[in-house]
DNA sequence: AATTCAATCGACCAGGGTGGTCTACGCATG
DNA sequence: CATGCGTAGACCACCCTGGTCGATTGAATT
């Protein structure tokens, strides 16, 4: 599935500490401005190692480009999307993933960030291998989004492929609507937190409106 | 309300089809890629004309980008928001609000790219005047989406404000997800129109759900 | 103590892009 | 023929780019 990394392997022999660091800050910089904008002098500073490391452990920018998918996307695959969620009620499991999603974003920003500019900005770009990888995460979740709901929960009398599509799109407006307050402000959790519970109280309204009278 | 433009009036004699192909190109070129990474070689090139001649018509750099938001500001006031809704049903409201939005990014896609690329990105470089400006733009719209709406179509036995915001959600998140569904794909007339059908059957089922039995 | 060797840094390279200037050309009018 | 205006793009000094390479360090080995 993947070709051999053109990696020197010296550099998974340094510090662990060390490692993170230049993976994150590199990360962040390709996030931040998408693989050309990137600079690679950007990336030694904010790392605080010479500029003859990063080439020395990395041939080139690509390649660290590369390995950095690579890296970003076993990370993601073993810290996120590794869980099965099991609750039948559509709208607690929509908020389950929600909260998945946020807290990783919490956790690991960089790849957050990296990994979306990857996909959205510079998809064309990457092997193709890693192309298709990505976009089979993102089926593989969607699909374990609607996989064993209870749909005996939602009223009879309206189309319930309507219905789930609905309140997911309620969901995904939310979440935008928390990012763009979000913005400027540091995502700390505790703002997290905050927003969390305010939707709490709508997701009540939501199962009244979608859901059977006797279902709550 | 605005210091006057640093503009050689030279430019608003030209050719009307040449200061709006330099109007459009360099909103493009600034829209794509934020204020510091735009490229004034680039916006010459697109336009077709000279470099002399953009130095000779704009000062600056910054003086063309303040031009160019005092035009965008105007244009939109103009053919987008000097319009007043009076359509009762919230719902149906949004649905024009959306379409109107739609329409106009169709048009003027050129004014859309680039007043949100200064909003979200560049809104703290640019005079203290049009920052509030905007703001105040998007204030006002956002006061006339909830002026004057017929709450009575509204079930009763939920929280009316809970019930506005979950239906503005919705929307919102409907219009992000047809955006990524349209992403590369040319933003045609003929696509956005398909879209728009498909999204009034879940229109009913929203209208269901969330109004009254006998509001139908 | 001498030698080896790998890790590390940052000065340096050629190339290309930056915002902005200025000269020179073409063309219409006097 | 002369003047002057609109125009183009060569040119400027500067900065940043991805990538190289010689110099320095310091620990390990002999």
């Amino acid at each position: 599935m993947k070709g051999r990394l053109k990696m020197n392997e010296s550099f998974l022999s340094i510090a662990q500490e060390k490692q993170d660091r230049i993976r994150n800050e590199a990360m962040f910089e390709f996030g931040e401005n998408g693989y050309e904008k990137a600079s690679t002098n950007q990336i030694v500073k904010r790392a605080g190692i010479g500029k003859g490391m990063l080439f020395h452990y990395f041939n080139s920018k690509y390649d660290l480009y590369v390995y950095l998918i690579d890296f970003a996307l076993k990370k993601i695959q073993d810290d996120y999307l590794n869980f099965s969620r099991t609750e039948p009620d559509f709208i607690e499991r929509l908020k389950v993933f929600a909260s998945d999603k946020w807290r990783f974003m919490q956790r690991h920003p960089e790849l957050a960030t990296f990994i979306s500019s990857v996909f959205v900005n510079d998809s064309d770009i990457i092997p193709s291998d890693y192309q298709k990888q990505i976009k089979l995460l993102i089926n593989q979740r969607m699909e374990s989004l609607f996989a064993e709901i209870d749909l005996s929960l939602f009223r009879e009398d309206i189309d319930i492929n309507h219905a789930l599509k609905l309140v997911h799109w309620t969901f995904d407006g939310y979440q935008a609507d928390v990012i763009k307050r979000l913005k400027g402000k540091s995502m700390v959790h505790e703002s997290w937190e905050t927003y969390w519970e305010e939707f709490d109280h709508y997701l009540i309204t939501l199962k009244t409106v979608f859901y059977k009278e006797d279902a709550q």
